[in-house]
DNA sequence: CCGTTGCTTGAAATATTATTGCGCAAACCG
DNA sequence: CGGTTTGCGCAATAATATTTCAAGCAACGG
């Protein structure tokens, strides 16, 4: 990748791919305008470069039966380097965990969880989460619905912003 | 898909996949040791009973120069489902709102926003948010770090659960 | 102004992979 | 038992990915 900059072709591909994880590169190729040799090669770039990750199936908790999801907003008593350290070391040990953001604020972790029921859900929270070391509040929301599940980047404002610098 | 259970081949393909979603069918086949034409097979099945949703790449949104992150808990004046879906709805035509989620308790929506810079957000705060119909209260955590970031389910846990059927 | 360098492209060739068609075996049911 | 259903895998075919390579193009320095 040259300098690290991206050209428009290189966030159309971004875009179509976040929109399309499986999309086939002569397909892509098609939509950004080349043909499926350069189209690959910048994907690989892309991926060598970090700016893509990975690449995941999306998969339906609620069938697979997990029909509770929480929001969990954990304040520790101590806001030491290690402290915070060692508690993301524990939710990333925790399976019903699946995302641990660190905040400013008086939150200082919000946690989003899964589970198959609320009673399982609860004896995490009262037996791990809770019983965690350095842990002193956690107050818990469940999610009744989501309504836009989004996750990633708006490409359409990131455009916008290009367009500006011209 | 027959009667819509999963065996333990499937829920290997739908861990596979969630880890990684653009592994051939091939490779995927070996994996969960299956030959390969049986194993697209319920990979498709998977997709149409919609147990996968989809498939995206995960993009690195700080090189895209989204450098904010943002959790923004909502209060509403009105819960009536009316003013609910009104609300879900306004959240899906602003790109810097990512997710958006109803929950229980004092806080009636969690949403995850992004932005390239503070004052970007600032402004989508007061001039967005804070200036729609029916919205009480906004209260804003930046993300200082992603601890944890696995979206999707624990197949682990599902796995433990299936075994104690036996 | 021209040649060199560095970089990117796209056509063609090749290797992999996806997909279809079909026969087979096990489980299930009357 | 015989018929039906279901899912498997082999083999053939279609589509795709990936490599190879020659050519185009801009920047740069003589």
């Amino acid at each position: 990748m040259s300098g690290g900059k991206l050209d428009p072709i290189d966030r159309k591909i971004l875009a179509e791919l976040q929109a399309d994880g499986r999309m086939t590169n002569v397909e892509l190729a098609k939509r950004v305008g080349i043909s499926a040799p350069p189209c690959l090669r910048r994907v690989r770039a892309l991926e060598e470069a970090g700016f893509i990750r990975g690449y995941h199936a999306q998969v339906n908790s609620r069938d697979l039966g997990f029909e509770v999801q929480v929001f969990a907003m954990v304040g520790l008593n101590s806001q030491a380097e290690a402290d915070l350290s060692r508690f993301e070391q524990r939710c990333r040990n925790w399976p019903l965990v699946r995302e641990c953001h660190m905040l400013n604020g008086e939150i200082d972790f919000i946690l989003k969880c899964v589970a198959p029921d609320l009673s399982t859900f609860q004896s995490f929270l009262t037996e791990e989460l809770l019983a965690a070391d350095n842990v002193i509040t956690v107050k818990t929301s469940l999610v009744i619905r989501g309504a836009k599940l989004e996750p990633g980047v708006p490409f359409d404002v990131l455009e916008a912003r290009a367009a500006e610098v011209d």
